[in-house]
DNA sequence: TCTGGGGTCCTCTCTCAA
DNA sequence: TCTGTTGAGAGAGGACCC
């Protein structure tokens, strides 16, 4: 339900966000690591940091930086590997938080979060102040920080949510002021001295090219014509720049939407080349796809296989299927279908498997028979009934089944940030496929 | 140096039908 | 019947976000 802001009253928009969230969750559960240089991330030489404290950011670690380089640059750090389902549930936490201030809480991530006080602030007291109290209630009630801002716009409050920020410098971490407002009407001189790359939706590749057009700030953005921007950058991000570098931002808070595709993917801790092993992959991966679909209510009719090859080369191919399914075994025949117009040899690092187009699962209209591939959409159900009922490795594709350790099954949040350190097992399928 | 996973959106190209 | 135009949809790739 979208509900509109007060008549010819300014918005008030909260950007809260935490600081170095996962890591601070790790502190949180093991205190013996309170002050210390903690990374977070997939430990395995292909991982990635997804989160570090303050103290490792002195060093120079960032997320999204590779794992072999942080250790590197901050060789005394702690290195933990990912619990995904602790930042599931201490973001559950802080929805519930928020959700007590506003229903108008629209949730970025696990980590952030806008929300719309416009209606709130006649019962709860002016925007700021709110930003202060949720800070404190975030501090007394889940024992983490974050950070706040305040604007008329999601954009402003954003970039100010950054400035609030704890600051890594090279004499240590330094708290930063927690909550920033920035008032109606001083949106532009706000805006116009950031660095053009604080923008959203300014990356690296458009970053460059502005760059290269001289445009160094927001402020040299807002003086570019909009055709220049639009022949520069296209029509869509160059009327959009256009729009930020002017603080033209109506976009309203809204609360969470249905997801437009489900996806998983796996990068490999050695590059696969065996067909036996691809395809044993992309089994695992349509069956993951295919339990989230199902948890979701939800079918879909394009399926697309991602592969990156070891030279970080990508491809995607993908198909529309004449009706959506939600069946694992229907995903996996199209997957493998699709990777049959790939050439693997040369070694693959990544597979993934998408399902898009997606609409509710039909469970009305005939009822087909089991046997033939459509016979998987009664099937489907009743391997999720017992997974409930008895656990999730109770039931699964029996080419998943690994001598002496059961079903090997994908969930979301494994190997979220890259293959860990655990010693890879050599694969154990029954050479009968049984 | 060596680059994750789960997403969204945009652009370009191709095909097909009207 | 043939040709050219146009628009929709599918497929592929890229950029970006957290």
């Amino acid at each position: 339900v979208r509900v509109p802001p007060p008549a010819g009253r300014q918005r008030r928009i909260l950007h809260v966000d935490m600081d170095a969230f996962f890591a601070s969750v790790e502190v949180l559960d093991q205190p013996s690591l309170a002050g210390k240089a903690v990374v977070v991330g997939g430990t395995g030489p292909r991982g990635v940091v997804a989160s570090c404290t303050y103290q490792a950011r002195v060093a120079g670690v960032r997320s999204a930086m590779p794992m072999a380089r942080a250790r590197r640059l901050c060789p005394q750090a702690v290195f933990l590997p990912g619990r995904y389902d602790r930042y599931v549930e201490a973001s559950r936490q802080l929805g519930a938080l928020l959700e007590s201030v506003t229903p108008l809480v629209e949730p970025v991530g696990l980590d952030e979060a806008f929300l719309d006080v416009s209606g709130a602030e006649r019962l709860l007291g002016p925007a700021p102040r709110i930003a202060q109290w949720l800070r404190q209630r975030v501090g007394e009630e889940l024992s983490l920080s974050c950070s706040v801002g305040v604007a008329s716009s999601k954009l402003v409050a954003k970039l100010a949510s950054e400035e609030a920020k704890p600051r890594a410098t090279p004499t240590g971490p330094e708290p930063g002021p927690g909550v920033v407002v920035v008032e109606a009407g001083g949106e532009i001189d706000f805006l116009h001295p950031l660095p053009v790359e604080r923008l959203p939706g300014v990356g690296p590749a458009t970053g460059r090219r502005l760059r290269s057009m001289g445009v160094l700030t927001v402020g040299d953005l807002a003086q570019v014509p909009r055709q220049a921007l639009v022949s520069a950058l296209g029509k869509a991000l160059g009327n959009h720049l256009h729009q930020l570098a002017w603080a033209q931002d109506g976009h309203p808070v809204e609360p969470a939407v249905a997801a437009k595709s489900v996806s998983h993917e796996e990068t490999y801790a050695e590059d696969l080349v065996s067909g036996d092993r691809l395809g044993r992959q992309l089994v695992r991966l349509a069956d993951a796809v295919a339990w989230r679909l199902r948890c979701q209510g939800r079918a879909g009719r394009t399926v697309t296989l991602k592969v990156r090859f070891a030279d970080f080369a990508t491809v995607t191919r993908s198909r529309t299927l004449s009706r959506p399914t939600d069946a694992a075994p229907l995903i996996a025949d199209a997957a493998c279908q699709l990777l049959e117009q790939v050439e693997v040899s040369r070694g693959v690092r990544l597979l993934g498997v998408a399902v898009s187009g997606l609409s509710p699962a039909r469970l009305e209209g005939p009822q087909l028979p089991l046997s033939g591939p459509s016979g998987w959409d009664r099937a489907s159900p009743a391997v999720e009934a017992v997974r409930q009922r008895f656990g999730p490795s109770a039931l699964g594709p029996a080419r998943l089944l690994d001598s002496g350790a059961g079903l090997d099954l994908k969930r979301r949040g494994e190997a979220q940030w890259g293959p860990d350190r655990r010693v890879v097992k050599p694969s154990k399928v029954r050479e009968n496929g049984s």
